[in-house]
DNA sequence: ACAAAATGTAAAGTTTATTTGTCATATTGG
DNA sequence: CCAATATGACAAATAAACTTTACATTTTGT
């Protein structure tokens, strides 16, 4: 699983604090995850997408290892 | 989070144990799943959406809970 | 009706996501 | 330059995903 939340979020000009804030998981969370320390759930990955207006394929790509 | 895995795996003609295989889970997890037991990590739903050819959001849908 | 296949369910165990707390370093604005 | 803010990172704890095993019920095909 790759993804590319740092980019969406420096487009949309978001502390790693406000994103967090906005989809309700701790700070931490979306930084190990633009880290790629691990896969999301479903429901964050859905809310990202939203918040971001992108499609959930655009955001998290499925890696050969997957 | 809803999901409409049953009514896709219905349409695609596979049983759970099928289903499981192709995408390298335990049919309990299918059967848990379509049961709306848990949410799934974004690595199942992203091959859920790719075996059954649709957009993530198709088959997974936020609920003003989540 | 019978046998086989499919489904529902549940408990116990393992692995992984996520939180909370904390600290160090980097970046930014006045 | 200084202070505040933002980021990276790590460890311990908790929650949740997922597996394995096992059994009961339902559905399907002949």
């Amino acid at each position: 699983m790759k993804n590319n939340v740092k980019v969406q979020r420096a487009i949309h000009n978001l502390t790693q604090q406000d994103l967090a804030g906005r989809i309700g998981v701790s700070r931490q969370t979306i930084n190990a995850l633009e880290a790629g320390k691990y896969v999301p759930s479903t429901v964050l990955a859905l809310k990202l997408a939203k918040l971001f207006e992108k499609d959930v394929t655009e955001i998290f790509e499925l890696e050969p290892t997957d």
